[in-house]
DNA sequence: CTACGGATTTTCT
DNA sequence: GAAAATCCGTAGT
């Protein structure tokens, strides 16, 4: 399958979200292969998104790869023990991105399980299963992604993502989740997912 | 099933 | 010093 170029991330946040649903995540290393269809995304629209940690125009050493390229990963730490990966969206100086809040697991399943739960991903309850990766914070546990992964090109060889081989049949525009200091922003329609798939977050 | 509070530390004011 | 683009365990319905 095709590697998205960097035009693919040359394109508003909105584009970007609502078009990475059915892409495959794709992480490589320790030449173990984690893959993960993407199945919920958050555009953050910058400057003038309330939201968005660029809004206004902050740049700190945080977020300063949102004002690089398209296609870079912007990976950030919060609530004092959880990461999250974001794609950087638009133009060079345009802070864009968006948020992965849900992948679907589909190769390295056993090193997704230990990396979350320390068991064989046979060994797993239904609940487990799904508690996987219906997350932005469990994908990256389950991924093996953490602060050594900000700033890396997607257009590289370690961390992409592909085209997938079936596109979803029906998606979902709503509210972010997690946003209750961003006023009118809370309510912008900028969350994006596959409707009926079990690894969405917040249905 | 839903609701709530605690965990834990970086980041920014 | 306060807040944070979250998660998990526990308690209640």
């Amino acid at each position: 399958m095709k590697k998205l170029e960097r035009n693919f991330y040359d394109r508003s946040a909105v584009d970007v979200a609502r078009d990475l649903l059915g892409k495959l995540l794709v992480h490589d290393v320790d030449g173990i292969r984690y893959s993960a269809r993407i199945v919920e995304t958050e555009a953050y629209c910058g400057i003038t998104d309330k939201a968005a940690h660029s809004y206004g125009g902050r740049r700190t050493e945080r977020v300063e790869v949102m004002y690089g390229k398209p296609g870079f990963s912007y990976v950030y730490f919060v609530y004092g023990m959880h990461f999250c990966f974001n794609v950087v969206s638009s133009s060079k100086d345009d802070p864009q991105a968006v948020l992965v809040r849900g992948v679907e697991p589909v190769e390295g399943l056993d090193m997704m399980a230990y990396n979350r739960f320390h068991m064989d991903y046979a060994a797993l309850s239904c609940t487990q299963k799904v508690s996987l990766t219906n997350g932005p914070a469990k994908l990256c546990k389950a991924l093996a992604l953490d602060r050594r992964h900000n700033g890396l090109d997607l257009c590289g060889s370690s961390l992409f993502i592909v085209q997938g081989d079936v596109s979803p049949s029906s998606i979902v525009e709503t509210t972010r989740i997690g946003i209750g200091y961003a006023e009118e922003a809370q309510d912008y329609p900028w969350r994006f997912y596959i409707a009926g798939n079990p690894y969405v977050s917040v249905k």
